[in-house]
Parts: C-alpha cells; sequence; structure tokens
DNA sequence: GCATATTTGTCCGTATGTATA
DNA sequence: CTATACATACGGACAAATATG
C-alpha cells in the first residue's frame, strides 16, 4: 500500500490520525481485519506510510468506537464480541429504533422514503464504492435511516458505532447471509406499517422482529464465539 | 501538579494517555477548563509529566467523547455547545429516558432505588470525592440511574457522555444552580410515578419534564453562547 | 502586509517493561 | 529460564500552519 495522499482539500481537514482510522474502520467493517486479529504497530505503520506515533493515536479512535480491543503492553486486537455484547447491542437497538418508530407519524415522506432506498446498503456515509472481491448487499432497508427519523445526529452516530459493531458479530460468522434474508419480508412489512403511519403496530412489530433477530444471531454466533 | 503516579495495581491496569484523559476529563466536568479554553500540549505535558504523543493519545480520547473540540493545526479546545447541540442532548435524553421510564414496571425495587439515591449526584463512578472550593450538588434524583433501567451498558456510557457534555453548557453560563432548583421537586414527582410503575404517566410526564427543562437552558444559554 | 515567534503535526530514535516462544 | 519480540513512553527534530508584533 502506497503512503496516504495528503488530500487537505480545503474545508473539512482533517489529521493523519483520522484518515488512518477512518481507513482501518472500513477495513474492520467490511471484514479485511477479522475479529481476534492483532494489529501490529510496525506492520501497519510502515504499509500506510505513517509513524507509529500517528498509529496509535488512530488505534485510540478506534478503541474508543469499540471496534478495537486494547491490550495494554500486548498491543490492540479487532474486537470479540461476547455473546453478552451482542444481547447488549441488541437492546441498544430497541431503544433507538422504537423511539423512532413511534415518531413515524412526524416524518417527512422523504425521510421514510430513505429507510427503503435501495442504495447504499444501510450506510448513509459516502461509503458505497466497490469493495474489490466482496459482494456488496443491497438491503432495501436502512435501519439507520430508520434511526435518523429522531433527528439526533448523536443517536445518528450512536447507531452507525452499533451497526459497525454488528459487522464484528458477523464476520465472526461461517454464514452470515443465512442470517439476514428471513429478515427482507419483515422489512418490507415494517416499512408499509411506517408509511400507513401506524406507530404503535410498527413498534410493536419491531420488538418482535428484534427479539427473533436477537436470538437468531445468537444461536449461530455462540458456538462460534 | 506531580508526576502521574504509575499505579499498575493489578487488574484494570491502564495506559498513562488513559489515565491522563481521566484526569482531563475530570478538570473538565469540573469547570476547571472553561468551555473556549485552549488546551496547550506543551503546558498541560509538562505540568503532567508526560511527553506531547501520550498526551496527544489522550486529547484524541477525549475529542472523541465531545469534551474536546479539535482544530487542525490550532489545538485542542475545550468544546463550546451551539444551541443546535443542546436541542440534539434533550432529544437524546426524550429517547434513552423515555424508554426507561416505560421499563419501570420490570424494574428492581433496587434499581428504581439508586434513582432516589442522595449519594453521587448523578455519577456512579467513584467520583463522589470533594472537589476543593465547588460545592457538591446533591441532587436526590440521578438520571444515570434512570437510564441504568435499560439495562445496557453502552446505554449507561451513552448517557454518562451525554450528561458531561451537558455540564458543559452549565460552565458556560452565570448562574446555572437557578436552573436546576425548579426541578427538584419534578424529579420527587417523577419518582413517584416510576416507584407506582404507571409507565405511560411517567413517560408523558418526562417529556413534558425535557421540553420545560430543554426551553428554560436554551433561554438561559443563547445570550451567553 | 510582512517578518517573527509560537504551536501544532508528524516523524524518528531509544530506553524500559511486559509478554511469549 | 533465557531470549526474543513488541508495546509503552519519552525526548528531540523539523516542516508547516498559525498567531503575534
Amino acid at each position: 500500500m502506497a503512503a496516504l495522499e495528503h488530500d487537505r482539500s480545503r474545508l473539512g481537514r482533517s489529521s493523519t490520525a483520522e484518515r488512518v482510522a477512518d481507513i482501518l474502520r472500513e477495513r474492520i467493517i467490511e471484514g479485511l481485519f477479522v475479529p481476534g486479529e492483532r494489529l501490529s504497530e510496525e506492520a501497519i505503520g510502515s504499509a500506510l506510510g505513517v509513524s507509529r506515533n500517528t498509529l496509535r493515536e488512530a488505534f485510540r479512535l478506534l478503541g474508543h468506537e469499540r471496534l478495537l480491543d486494547h491490550k495494554l503492553n500486548r498491543g490492540v486486537f479487532v474486537r470479540v464480541l461476547s455473546a453478552a455484547d451482542v444481547a447488549d447491542l441488541y437492546r441498544m437497538r430497541r431503544v433507538l429504533e422504537g423511539a423512532a418508530v413511534r415518531r413515524c407519524a412526524e416524518a417527512s415522506p422523504e425521510a421514510l422514503r430513505l429507510i427503503g432506498e435501495t442504495c447504499g446498503g444501510g450506510r448513509t456515509l459516502g461509503l458505497r464504492r466497490q469493495v474489490a472481491g466482496r459482494r456488496y448487499r443491497q438491503q432495501p432497508f436502512s435501519h439507520q435511516a430508520l434511526v435518523a427519523l429522531n433527528q439526533s445526529p448523536r443517536l445518528d452516530e450512536t447507531m452507525r458505532q452499533l451497526l459497525a459493531e454488528l459487522r464484528l458479530v458477523f464476520h465472526a460468522m461461517r454464514n452470515p447471509r443465512s442470517l439476514h434474508e428471513p429478515f427482507v419480508e419483515r422489512n418490507r412489512l415494517l416499512l408499509g406499517l411506517l408509511e400507513a403511519r401506524r406507530a404503535e403496530d410498527a413498534a410493536t412489530y419491531l420488538e418482535i422482529y428484534l427479539d427473533d433477530a436477537e436470538r437468531l444471531l445468537l444461536q449461530a454466533y455462540e458456538p462460534a464465539g
């Protein structure tokens, strides 16, 4: 890998550490770095053409996002989530997505449309570029856009980090696709309830949805983790 | 300030950067560093007896918590929240605390008791030590403990960061106390609803509570910010 | 507007301590 | 147990950006 291009194009300038964090975050989310893998300062630093000090700043950022696990004097590792972590993530989803569906009555048509948008696969950042050799899932339901109904940038960011963590679970499994497919129909149904502005029905349905999703995920994950 | 004591006492070891972050976080929350103030790498590094590299790692952590504002080539500043930030924090509170009160029926008596505990003033970490010359508020209602009803460590942490940010608002004002006092009675009333397990009433009351709190806070903050 | 001083951003070298083969 | 590898943390260096007079 070549050294980082120093973009610095006008506004939104960012430090090298932040750009390195972006790169590493992407690789973790895409599964190029698998959970449990150790990230060597020496190896990655030289591969990215940055000093160890700069790289360590990036590691701190990703550690704070719970994507990396900092073990003192042992290095940083891609996070391996426990079953308790998975349960916690779903408790969060119930809160964040539950609050969102309850506000569907006051949501703009545009906001609702974004939930069903087929492009982007759930992430709102400009990350839709094709990753080599990796099929890009086209899920016609964005839970990120759902949470956006709360109209809170901070909750959006929280959800983004939550979904990134959930990726770690899937990357630690052998057949993650099989867990998504049973839910495409449910997603469609949920979206229908939202468009009909039936907030309470949607909330009830979401609870069942997430209960099932959590249970199925834990069943498939437990033996691996 | 003397150099950091290298504790390293068995389990729960932490790096110097994390310990420095803890110290700086505490000072920001206590208002010893006021919003807008620039934190010099040189000054703080030598004051704490750590190198610039280590200090910068700590800065990254606090920046990620939104307590510090990183301005490229200009340094780090104690965050100054905008009115939009305050509104966002209250949107979050409605979601996190709203979900919590809705679960009061299934809350343990112990969990409810903690909300009304008079010691600690809202924070669950062992931070109840007396800060010199700073009166310690004894609020008999912990919104942190309320959010804990969600039984999610991650939401607990989110709430902790949220309350830390809110502190920034109060430290940027001249008379922060006056905004708390009108709510001690409301807190008592809300706690009564929770203890009576009247979830829906509590949720409704909380909405009004937070609407008022946000409005009053913005009124008092707008001219300053 | 310009020259200078200050401060950040980033890198390197190195000593020390810790974990692991 | 020794040896090796690596993370931790420090201090110094220099360029670039910014603040100051």
